[in-house]
DNA sequence: GACCAGGCACATC
DNA sequence: GATGTGCATGGT
C-alpha cells in the first residue's frame, strides 16, 4: 500500500465507488443520526429516525418540547436510548438557544468558532461534531473513527498517537482542504472497516494489500 | 450465546 | 492525564 493519503483514497474509490453520504434527507437529520449512531449500526439508527419521522418530530421545531421519556420510546431502537434522548435534546436546546432553532443560522458560523461551540454540548464530541460539520454543514473538516484509525494501524499508517486531533492533523495536513473529498474518503473508509477490517476475524483480502 | 457496532461523559486512580 | 466503566438494541 502506497503511503501517500490521495492515492489510497483513489484506490478505494476505484474498488467501491461513490457512497453517496450521508444517507440523510436533510441537513437535520445528519446530526440527529449522528447521535444517534454513536457506538451502533447504522441498521438500527434507521428504525430509530424512521420512528421519528413517522411522527413528524423530526425537524427542530417537532422536537423541540417533547418530554425526554417519549424521545427515549421513540428511539429504543437504536440503543443507548435513555442517554441518546438526553444527548438529543441537549442539541435541539442548544440549536434554539444560540440559533432560533435554525441549522441555517447555525451553518452561517466559521468552521472555527462553531467547531468549540458544538463539543460544549453534552453528548457531542470531536466525531459527532465533524460529522455534523462535514456531512450536514459541508465544512472542510476531516472525520475520525473507529475504524479510519483501524484501517491505518493495521497497515502501519498514521501517526502514533491515539488523539482524535492527531489523526485528524494526519490526515488534513496531507490533503486539500475540500468537502467532496473529505466526505467521499470518510465514507470510503467506513464502508472498507464494515467490509474487510472489523474487530474480528481480523481483516483479510484488503483492498489496499492487493 | 458471545461478540460487535460510524462514542461519549463521568469516576477514579 | 491516562485508564476504566456504564449505556442497550439488533445483526452475525
Amino acid at each position: 500500500m502506497e503511503g501517500h493519503l490521495i492515492e489510497i483514497y483513489q484506490r478505494l474509490l476505484d474498488h467501491f465507488g461513490p457512497q453517496h453520504w450521508w444517507p440523510a434527507e436533510s441537513p437535520f437529520e445528519v446530526c440527529i443520526g449522528a447521535i444517534l449512531t454513536q457506538n451502533t449500526a447504522w441498521q438500527n439508527v434507521e428504525k430509530a429516525i424512521k420512528n421519528l419521522k413517522n411522527n413528524g418530530l423530526l425537524s427542530p421545531q417537532g422536537l423541540k418540547d417533547i418530554p425526554v421519556e417519549e424521545l427515549a420510546r421513540l428511539i429504543i431502537p437504536a440503543g443507548y436510548f435513555n442517554v441518546k434522548a438526553r444527548r438529543l435534546m441537549a442539541f435541539i436546546d442548544f440549536l434554539w438557544a444560540e440559533f432560533q432553532g435554525s441549522l441555517e443560522i447555525m451553518f452561517s458560523l466559521d468552521l472555527a468558532s462553531l467547531r468549540p461551540d458544538l463539543l460544549t454540548v453534552s453528548g457531542i464530541g470531536h466525531e459527532t461534531a465533524d460529522s455534523i460539520l462535514l456531512y450536514a454543514g459541508g465544512y472542510p473538516i476531516f472525520v475520525i473513527d473507529a475504524y479510519t484509525k483501524r484501517i491505518f494501524s493495521r497497515h502501519h499508517l498514521g501517526p502514533e498517537d491515539t488523539g482524535y486531533h492527531e489523526w485528524q492533523h494526519y490526515f488534513m495536513e496531507r490533503l486539500s482542504p475540500d468537502t467532496k473529498l473529505f466526505n467521499e474518503y470518510h465514507a470510503l473508509l467506513v464502508r472498507l472497516g464494515k467490509e474487510y477490517c472489523r474487530k474480528e476475524p481480523r481483516c483479510s483480502d484488503c483492498p489496499l494489500s492487493r
